[in-house]
DNA sequence: CTGAGGAATGAACATTGTTCAAGCCCTTTT
DNA sequence: AAAAGGGCTTGAACAATGTTCATTCCTCAG
């Protein structure tokens, strides 16, 4: 048995905390494309083969920064979250959050933009699934969504509160992507962030008259 | 001077045919990561310098097949525009307009999804400017979206009305985006459907509320 | 028929991710 | 203290890939 000054097993989990900020700078730097198996040994200070000795291939890398990322997206929205004027009706508290909760989102997307953008473009090797833990991590998303949608469409049951969540998320989540997407001419933040409030706001209107 | 039988511009294009079809019929079967120069050699049926004959890289190669799929798109949406009853009053009419349309944006991409996918995943190596052909072929759909609004939203002014236009196909974008993305869990494609519905309809009316 | 010019070819190179035989270092034993 | 054992680390080597370019082959004017 081994009873080394520092033991193994803490190694591993340094040179692990050292490979994901080294790809997390990586990735700020340059993008997804940008981690590679060579700098990133170098800037962890570590052997080429060394990597592969804590993550079994890039791939796992790249999911524990977009664990990481999805962690802080989470910390993000819960320290923007407001609290409403506490004699305001539900109805028009859960709206105020749930706008609230879509600018939110693109502001983080907005600060963190290289690392938000990883998150959805890696794309597994054909033929590997997600992890599960990945999964519900994007699922928690949803359900805060979910959780703001009973005081506005009341008539709706769970599993379509649940269908409508993943829909209003889906469409910030597409006004925020193309947004930032210099592709397609640039947009200036503030237009984008009083664009994702008109958007959300005219659809809770919508509903709220649809469920009436 | 050359004069052969087959002129040397001609075989160039056939080649430059070849090469797009053989990317893809690749595309389709494995994604943007199946596209490599030696399959498509072998597929196009010339040596794997011939590519280099015709296109500067395998960037530019995709970019023709992301051309074609644009224009398969807009004919996609033209065949599937709806003629909706002549005494209707023009509110209505565009509102099932927009509608159909988003709709027929969604079949697109369940019907073609590898190469719709292929459309947005392909990012261009750092520091590579998109061709402005590219942008106007974007920008061509959101003038779709844009030409539907002018009944709906009367008050709106014609550039707010673009904004408001591309605010719109990015929220479509976003649902069908997620909504096929097999990595959030599946989703059936009838009630995906039906949630693009819902989501564009609320989303007309709350509009219409706001604008009135 | 011939040779010059240009076009096509695929071997060779550079850059990747990944593996693994070899060596190093620490622990245990004598 | 010395040596044997064994696991951990290492970076050279391999496979796969995009891209280049010296060579080869073809075409056709003379």
């Amino acid at each position: 048995m081994t009873r080394s000054a520092v033991p193994a097993a803490e190694r591993r989990g340094e040179l692990r905390e050292k490979l994901t900020q080294a790809a997390l700078r990586l990735i700020e730097a340059h993008g997804l494309a940008g981690v590679k198996a060579r700098p990133l040994a170098q800037a962890a200070g570590c052997a080429l083969g060394a990597i592969y000795t804590v993550f079994p291939d890039l791939d796992a890398l790249i999911l524990a920064v977009s664990a990481r990322t999805l962690a802080r997206l989470e910390a993000h929205l819960d320290a923007s979250a407001i609290q409403p004027a506490p004699d305001a009706p539900p109805r028009e508290a859960a709206r105020q959050k749930l706008v609230a909760l879509a600018l939110a989102y693109l502001d983080f997307a907005y600060a963190h933009r290289a690392i938000w953008r990883a998150l959805f473009e890696h794309r597994l090797s054909e033929g590997r699934a997600v992890p599960e833990w990945m999964v519900e991590n994007q699922s928690r998303l949803f359900r805060r969504v979910e959780a703001l949608l009973g005081p506005l469409v009341p008539r709706l049951d769970a599993a379509q509160r649940a269908l409508l969540a993943r829909s209003l998320f889906s469409a910030v989540h597409g006004q925020v992507l193309l947004g930032l997407e210099e592709k397609l001419g640039v947009m200036a933040f503030a237009t984008l962030r009083e664009e994702v409030e008109r958007l959300v706001f005219a659809t809770i209107r919508g509903l709220e008259k649809e469920d009436r």
